[in-house]
DNA sequence: GGTTCTCTGCCGC
DNA sequence: GCGGCAGAGAACC
């Protein structure tokens, strides 16, 4: 009995130190060092790093980023210019700002501001050993690689994850991406030398980034994911993740598999899943 | 391009 | 539970 109070204690007093952490990060003008966080908190840099990323499911400088793209968020939501937004986010500079911007905001901070992804989106529906195919590209790179059974299916689909998007068929030119896509997914070992528009999450673009880790052939269960990206009790929004993926096989969310080996479930259909994990493992 | 800070696996107390 | 080192990596100037 005695000995669980004390228990309760130490999560307790972890809890609060991790939360005054939080607190003090989003009060700061700029990222406070680790050093400091943890002296306030009265532990070594080493042990309150790791206590942080143990509560939050991230590291401190990943929460203070984060809480920083919230706050340019809602300070362009808010009508402000952009300099203005990046000033009052906390972001040194215009210049490094925008450096960055694409991996905050999904998009350039005027792109946001004007309600949204407007820019273009070209795309192509072919055919693959797996069906229906349909590439997707932005200015950025690929931003969706689709598969179904039939192709206005795929268009809808596209059309929902994008809905503010123009979308345009593709030209001749983009027939060529689409085939080079097409030739990737079906030996995705060779892989995709293309650049990738990955939208997402600070949350789901981790658990991508530990997805395209996996190597061809082998395949991690959502609890292995979970540990990979230091936050071992978020299995099921790992499955969320690889769930919102939309950019198939070239973020291999096929190889995730249950923990007991079963296939668990697939956005494209799971005998997609199937297949694509026996291609690999043969190869 | 060098420096400084961050992050993590590993080990010791 | 906590601290610390080593080494890799990222951020910064």
């Amino acid at each position: 009995m005695r000995k669980k109070a004390e228990g309760q204690s130490t999560a307790n007093n972890h809890s609060a130190r991790v939360a005054a952490a939080c607190r003090l990060i989003e009060r700061a003008e700029s990222a406070p060092p680790l050093g400091r966080l943890a002296a306030i908190a009265g532990l070594s840099p080493y042990h309150f790093h790791r206590v942080f990323k143990s509560f939050t499911g991230m590291t401190p400088r990943e929460y203070a980023a984060a809480h920083r793209a919230k706050r340019m968020r809602s300070a362009l939501r808010s009508g402000k210019s952009v300099t203005e937004a990046v000033m009052s986010a906390g972001y040194g500079s215009g210049s490094r700002f925008y450096e960055k911007s694409t991996e905050h905001l999904g998009m350039t901070p005027t792109q946001f501001r004007n309600g949204g992804d407007q820019a273009t989106i070209r795309f192509a529906i072919g055919q693959c050993s797996l069906g229906a195919i349909l590439v997707a590209q932005s200015d950025k790179g690929i931003c969706a690689i689709l598969m179904g059974d039939d192709a206005d299916e795929l268009a809808r689909d596209l059309q929902e994850r994008f809905p503010q998007a123009t979308l345009v068929g593709g030209d001749r030119k983009f027939e060529r991406l689409v085939a080079q896509v097409v030739g990737f997914v079906e030996a995705p070992r060779m892989g995709l030398d293309l650049p990738l528009d990955i939208r997402g999450t600070a949350f789901q673009q981790r658990v991508w980034k530990a997805l395209q880790k996996i190597p061809a052939g082998t395949t991690a269960s959502y609890a292995e994911i979970a540990k990979r990206i230091g936050s071992t009790s978020s299995t099921r929004a790992v499955a969320g993740a690889c769930a919102a993926n939309a950019i198939a096989v070239a973020i291999p969310c096929h190889r995730v598999v249950r923990t007991d080996g079963g296939l668990s479930g697939y956005r494209w259909g799971v005998e997609r899943k199937r297949a694509l994990l026996e291609s690999e493992a043969a190869e």
